[in-house]
DNA sequence: ATTATGACCGAAG
DNA sequence: GCTTCGGCCATAA
């Protein structure tokens, strides 16, 4: 599908250290209802070392799933200097709001 | 066309 | 805070 690689495109995007949900994903490719899509496409990441999305976690902070694991998602995480709480990264909101400072996502308007 | 299944989201309890 | 439930959208059978 087109979309996945778009998906891919903008996981490649997401800098080293920091995060970004599922959702904010879906609105970029511009419809927020295609959150759950996007955990389907990432499921088939064939090349997790590529493509690291391992920085794509849940909308409420949760980490979400991961193809080696949550355990290894964590791991990565932590490695790449974003803290993790009982599975759920620590400020969140500090992350998504970065976001609207790069035009990452929201190229275009904001 | 209908049904079931997901790395999800949001509102309720 | 937490768990539960309905809804969402694409894909496969």
């Amino acid at each position: 599908m087109v979309l996945s690689k778009k998906v891919f495109e903008l996981v490649r995007k997401v800098p080293y250290g920091s995060v970004t949900t599922y959702l904010e994903i879906a609105k970029a490719l511009g419809n927020p209802g295609l959150a759950r899509h996007v955990g389907n496409v990432l499921n088939g990441n064939q090349d997790p070392e590529r493509i690291p999305c391992f920085k794509v976690v849940r909308s409420d902070g949760l980490v979400g799933g991961y193809v080696l694991g949550a355990a290894e998602k964590i791991s990565r995480l932590e490695k790449s200097g974003v803290r993790i709480k009982n599975r759920r990264v620590v400020n969140l909101e500090l992350f998504l709001h970065r976001f609207q400072k790069l035009p990452i996502f929201y190229k275009g308007d904001g």
